[in-house]
Order: structure tokens, then sequence, then C-alpha cells
DNA sequence: TAGATTGTTAATCGATTAACAATC
DNA sequence: TAGATTGTTAATCGATTAACAATC
């Protein structure tokens, strides 16, 4: 159930949202056919420092071998697990509009092991079509397709007024978690995890990154 | 240029990522006709210790009032002009597929300065429709584009293939930063700033915690 | 004034980096 | 074996929290 039988309870954010920054990168060196690698060589590409990594990597396990370095496809595996990349995962989108669709559409996510079960949407024009065969459903239906399916994550691209309305009606013991686009905290059972993509946050944020930047060179002047 | 003279330029990623969400809840208390809140109120709201509040405050200068606390009002419009939103922006999307498309529909963006100029695609069905006014161009047309017009902000939504080889396209002096959405980390010249949103990094945590959870529980049977 | 709450310094906590013995 | 590189401990750095004097 876990990597050799070390908890992955105690395991910081900040080590969590490195994962699959590494895992990219090993898939990236693997298309390039590279079988073996450095946490030095590592630390060039992907920014970190080595000693960082070997820190990250050992919070689940010795991976690599002392002088010789760690095998990319055995790292690449190995992390794919530790990310539950191995399993596959029930979804469905909730907000059927632009950035549903586009989720819906990515099909990379499906080869990771994300299926989406259904689309859901108030819009009555969209009701009964389907994109790559996945059915679009009336919102109506949404709380007893909780009741009957086990979901895994419930994607949330509603408008912020209907997300926290939305999410109370989900089944609490059928769906796991919920990938929130809608920009708002959502009020959950304690048993549902939530992720949060909060896109004006991270506009925001490259809003004053630019006016930082621009103060720098003003005073440059 | 800045408030109460303090630079800009030592604050930490930690406190920057935390400003829109202080934005987003001041606007949440003026739309609910609150106008005065402590640190240790907004703490109960937004899940920030209420001595983290203050100190992030501070970073900016004092806008508080001992005995009393802030000025939802004053300290709402505060944050706005640190994140430069009393300044605009102008943007150009390149990459006009679904993801595209919803960003160019987010009218809340544009609300906050965010002026979308053109979408680029190579979808020649594209070409020539219009969102909201707002053109659909030719990516042939991006070089010349970026020579000519100033942009603040590129978001690109090109599937990772080609998102490095358009971003070198774009002229260096008159694009200023860039908004990521393709699956890969860019290289840029120093002065244009990126701002990633991976969404499979923020798909795969959500898995890995998932299984954590899982793990958890099964431990407890 | 008395009570409340900030601004700010000091203490603590956690994350990152450095160093090096272990070992392939 | 000698060289390379990990795994891991210790040192450093930075971020968060606690505490409290200042003051509205």
């Amino acid at each position: 159930m876990n990597v050799n039988n070390k908890s992955f309870a105690n395991i910081s954010m900040a080590v969590i949202r490195r994962l699959p920054k590494y895992h990219r990168y090993l898939k990236e060196l693997l298309d390039k056919e590279i079988y073996r690698i450095s946490s030095k060589e590592l630390s060039r590409l992907i920014g970190f420092t080595a000693s960082q990594i070997r820190q990250d990597l050992n919070c689940f396990g010795g991976f690599g071998q002392q002088g010789y370095g760690y095998n990319v496809e055995e790292l690449y595996n190995e992390i794919g697990k530790i990310l539950g990349l191995d399993k596959t995962y029930k979804l469905i989108i909730i907000g059927a509009g632009n950035l549903g669709q586009a989720i819906a559409n990515y099909t990379s996510f499906e080869k990771s092991g994300f299926e989406l079960l259904a689309l859901f949407d108030i819009n009555p024009k969209l009701i009964g079509m389907k994109i790559r065969d996945i059915p679009f459903r009336d919102v109506d239906e949404l709380e007893q397709f909780t009741l009957d399916n086990h979901v895994d994550i419930a994607v949330v691209c509603t408008p912020k007024e209907f997300a926290q309305g939305i999410v109370d009606k989900l089944n609490e013991k059928n769906v796991k978690g919920i990938w929130n686009f809608a920009p708002t905290d959502l009020k959950v059972p304690k048993d549902i995890i939530v992720e949060n993509v909060h896109l004006s946050e991270s506009l925001f944020t490259l809003s004053y990154l630019l006016n930082e930047r621009e103060i720098e060179n003003n005073k440059q002047e």
C-alpha cells in the first residue's frame, strides 16, 4: 500500500507539490532515452538543488544507488505510484462551459487514469450532447448520480455563486475529492479533499510581479 | 509608485501569493456591507492566523488602527494597488482552444483591468471570428503583432510541444509577462516574468492526497 | 479612561542547504 | 581499487507564531 513500508502521512505539502514536477521531468528524460541520472544533473534540469532532490526522494525510500545515481525508469514509475497514478479515478465535471469542456478534452488526463463519467450543466442546449462519448447531463440529476455512482473527483467549473450549493449536493460517501476551479473557498465535510485552482489569484500574482519589476526598473533610471 | 515609500522588492513569494486571497475576502466583506474588521475576525474567515495577517499587511504599510482594526474598503483598495489592479494590462491569448476561449470569456478579468487584444491560433476555421468583439488571428501574425503592439501579458494555451517555439517568437521588449498554461517550463529572457498554471500538477497532487487519505483509512481498520 | 487591537520584536517551527560517511 | 554519488545528519535559513508595548 505504501512504498518501503514508510507511511506517507508526514510528508510536507512543499515536498508533495514538487512530486508532479519530478514525474514530468523524468518522463521527458525517458522520452529522450536517458535511463540514468544523478541528483546533480537533475538539479540542473529541474532547478531544485541536488540536496533537495535527494531529501525529497528519500522521504519515500532509497531509490538511488551510491556512485551511480537514479534509474530514470524506476524512479518515474515509483513516483507515479506515490502520486497514485497506478490507480484509476472516476471524474465528473460540474459546469460544462468552456473551462469544463477544455478539461473534458484533455486526453492526457485520461491516459494517466482519470476517467470522465459525465459533464453536468444547467444549459438545456448541452444536455444530451457528448464529448468523446461522454454525455452531458442535467445538473438536476447530479445529486442522484452521486448517490448511485462512486466518484473519486468532482471537478467544479461553475460560476462562484453556484459552487457551494452544488458541492453541498454531492454525496459525501461517494465523492472523495473536489478539484475546484470556482474562485471561492468551499466548505466540505472533513473526509472530502479539495484542491483549488484559483486562476484569478495566479493572474493577480503575475500582475503584482510585473508591477514590482516596473518599480525596480524605475529605480535604476 | 509604491505604498508608504516601502519598496516591494524584498517581499517573499509566500506573502505575495496570499495577497489575492485577502483581496478576494475583503471584496466579499464589502459586498456584505461590512466596513470594519480585526485581524482576529479576518483570521476566522480566511484561515490564516491573526498574527500572520498583521505581519503580511505590515510588509506594505500600517493600514490598521490600534483598538479598531482595519477599514475594509481602504484595505481592499490598498491591496488592489499593491497587486497592480489599479493599472490596466494588455493581454493576448495564444492557442484559442477551449481553454484559451474560456479565459477570453472571463469578463471578471476585464473588470479588473485585463484587456484582451486578440486570440491567436493555427486553426483556419477560427481566424476571422470574434469573441466579445475580440478577433481571432492567425498565429503567423503573432511575431509581427508583438513587434507593433505593447503586450503586458501573453497567455500561453497551446499544446506543450508548441509552447516554447511560440514564446521564442514574442518580442522581448513588448511582452512583459507570460501566463503559461502549457504543461512545460518555459525558457525566457530574464526580463520576462512567467507565472505557471500547471493543471496536471494540481490534479496529481489531488491524486496523491486522495491516496494518502486512503492509506490512513486502511490503517485504522 | 478602559478595552481593544494593531505594529513589531522575539521565539519557535519547519524547510532548505551543506557536509560527509557509507557504499556502489 | 578509485571515483562518484547517494542517504542522512547537522547547520542554516526563512517563515510562522507568540507576545506585548504602543496607541487608538
